[in-house]
DNA sequence: CATGGATTCGAACGAGCGTTCGAAAGTTGA
DNA sequence: TCAACTTTCGAACGCTCGTTCGAATCCATG
């Protein structure tokens, strides 16, 4: 790996953790120079600016939680089994990457432009991709409510960032089941009670 | 009501909603006085500042839901009943105010100091408010399990200000009873299969 | 050692921010 | 009509921000 791209990884590695704790409009290009090691100019050398360097934190990590998720499919063919694997996938990815994680789900809407565009287009990959999750589990479901219940299962593993501590009492893998079956469980239960409602 | 007081709830009223929309950080005090018909030295005549205009929303929003929730419960007795008119009080109270909620929801964590103490006090009353209902919901659960699945509700229902429509397809009392179901039937679920994992 | 591109950075710029101040205008009660 | 108080606001201040620029330094190659 070229010396360029390392520099480049360590900076977006320090920028993520920084804009995790602080958020992205109470940092400054200042404190990220702190963080890096790096001059307040010498940043320059390796983003456009404020903006490409939190792009570049989302898109890339929007891009390998897609491609795990795509990874962790693979060699399963039952959907609820399907269902199960794309939360546990995200859950842990989302314990093992906080600050990325945290960055791409509370800073959503923070780009604009072109940016916010292209990261958008990979968010809409992934948001599909658990709706044909959940199509394929609950075929005879109402779209509009398959819709909603997608965003409530998203509503519950990224708040995550509000609360999880990933090195307290439940480990990355049990919270990922947790989660796994109270939405399994009770999307299964919905079905069967609002149905007629 | 004192004139005061209708022009203070009215710039809070403009601000929440300019906050829900632009974010905290990025909404200028120039801004807010566009919004809401005063000059920008006219605010400071209501408010001793900008932070300040944040903690109302959050206070009062706050108080309104706790108090909101201890109504929905004070007459019933059942459990899992209680549970359910928590979620279903949360949930459509989100919807039918969504600005101020989603003010309280997403600018989490900018107050400092004493404001942010005020207003977590509150949340902490709320939170215990909740995690009583699942105590006796499901006593025999281990109490950080609990507190996990208190977390998952909570972002399943707060999340809805990343993408639900009060005027699209899904009403309220319907995206309200989706919700507790999910969550309800899930959580039952997940302490029959979890329990011994 | 000399060369030229890659990399670093001190210093400064211009813009926008939250806030303040003192005066002006409006309102009330006798 | 006058005085006291409440409410409004134009103008400006001081500060911090993201960004830029040109020079300095590093470093692989001949």
């Amino acid at each position: 790996m070229r010396p360029y791209d390392e520099r480049l990884d360590h900076l977006l590695a320090q920028a993520a953790r920084v804009f995790a704790e602080r958020g992205y409009h109470s940092t400054t290009m200042r404190d990220l120079a702190a963080a890096s090691g790096m001059s307040l100019a010498g940043m320059y050398y390796y983003t456009r600016g404020k903006e490409e360097l939190l792009y570049l934190i989302q898109e890339r990590c929007f891009t390998r939680v897609l491609e795990g998720a795509r990874g962790a499919l693979a060699d399963r063919d039952d959907a609820p089994e399907r269902l199960q694997a794309f939360i546990r996938h995200h859950v842990t990815f989302f314990a093992h990457h906080m600050a990325e994680m945290k960055v791409l789900s509370h800073e959503a809407n923070v780009l604009t432009g072109d940016l916010k565009r292209r990261v958008n287009a990979i968010k809409r990959r992934y948001v599909d991709l658990l709706e044909g999750l959940l199509k394929d589990a609950a075929p005879e479901e109402r779209p509009v409510d398959r819709s909603a219940a997608a965003y409530a299962l998203f509503g519950m593993m990224n708040w995550i960032y509000n609360w999880y501590d990933p090195a307290g009492e439940i480990d990355p893998q049990r919270l990922a089941d947790l989660i796994a079956r109270i939405f399994v469980g009770g999307f299964a239960d919905a079905r069967s009670t609002v149905q007629g409602g």
